[in-house]
DNA sequence: AATCGGTCTGACCGATCGGTCAGGTGCTGA
DNA sequence: TCAGCACCTGACCGATCGGTCAGACCGATT
């Protein structure tokens, strides 16, 4: 029933009005600002240069903005959790510290989006699964290890990387990763 | 500060009235849980049980409840900057280190309460200078080196250790001060 | 010319926010 | 007995929140 209102865009690019991603980058730019609490709709509609009810007709809610914004970095989170189990027993924790040192530097503006509303957000049906994921991060970072030692070391550089890549937004990815795996080779402990 | 309403109380023994104490108790509850945007004057009264009118009749507003609620922590982190300042050039780092994580361990309730809004709240006036005290903090843990890497690790290891106390309520402190004493030692690069 | 669907909007809704205010209550000192 | 004060409250305020809805606009199809 699909008439292709416009015979030139074979190349089935444009799928999406602009206005909806002008939304999402629009939104995207505020929540790393003022947080997913303190940005409301408002906010996002003034700077689109639209209205809020425009922002609600492309989004069916606040909640579904924010889950069409973090889709990509959580499709990556559940692929580096994949990874790290197929390593299990084996350089699980090598995997993990890289792969999420890469994430983690690559989503720094979700990471900062998420900033202090990590626990609430996490309650929302869209991150069921992100709180399991971040619990297998934290056991692979400790080398799997029981010891309350590990788990803390674990949860410090875990933690740590995170905030610190949502505060250095503007410094080059070159720069950041490497200082980043540097600090966490000689934050975790060699698995005992 | 609260008028000393008559000169009769020389016993010093209630300056303030229980239920400023209740209050306090129980928006500190609060706030560790769902945060301070998150709380609001309603949640604290009914956890008191007692109206929201009187929650402001003890406190001139929200701010001034956090800002009562914080200042033993602030007045801790003031001397432990000075402290550091004293100590500049010599084993500032160590000091740091040793005195953050003190700090840390010791309100970890309070870190809690301003898990993520930090930002937000550094804005109030009544934490204008902690935001000048963490960049020394940092300086410190960097060994007051300029280099991205120093600076880098220094800030992965502060936010690390803030919120893994705020996460690790329940364990004891004669654990919790040891095991990130050590992975503080291990992460930060010997001031080169 | 008529219609239709996608896009967009102003007006509006109920809820909740932090905060104000006039007044009630009960103890205390004169 | 009574004035004064600390304490507490319900009612109320303006602002803002996320969200709904009926309808305006407009290019494409018929």
């Amino acid at each position: 029933m699909l008439t292709d209102r416009s015979g030139i865009l074979e190349d089935m690019a444009r799928p999406v009005p602009e206005t909806h991603q002008e939304i999402l980058a629009a939104a995207a730019r505020r929540f790393a600002v003022t947080g997913y609490k303190g940005t409301s709709l408002q906010d996002i509609a003034r700077e689109v240069g639209c209205s809020k009810a425009t922002v609600l007709y492309h989004f069916a809610n606040k909640e579904a903005l924010l889950g069409e914004l973090m889709a990509p970095a959580i499709a990556v989170l559940e692929a580096l959790d994949a990874r790290i189990a197929a390593h299990r027993g084996g350089a699980a924790q090598r995997v993990a510290a890289e792969g999420f040192v890469d994430l983690a530097v690559r989503f720094r503006r979700e990471i900062a989006l998420l900033r202090g509303e990590f626990p609430d957000l996490l309650q929302q049906p869209a991150f069921a699964h992100v709180q399991q994921i971040s619990e297998r991060l934290i056991d692979a970072f400790a080398g799997q290890s029981d010891r309350p030692s590990a788990r803390i070391a674990a949860l410090v550089v875990l933690a740590g990387i995170a905030e610190t890549c949502a505060e250095f937004i503007a410094i080059p990815d070159e720069e950041l990763r490497p200082a980043l795996l540097a600090v966490v080779q000689r934050a975790l402990e060699p698995a005992t």
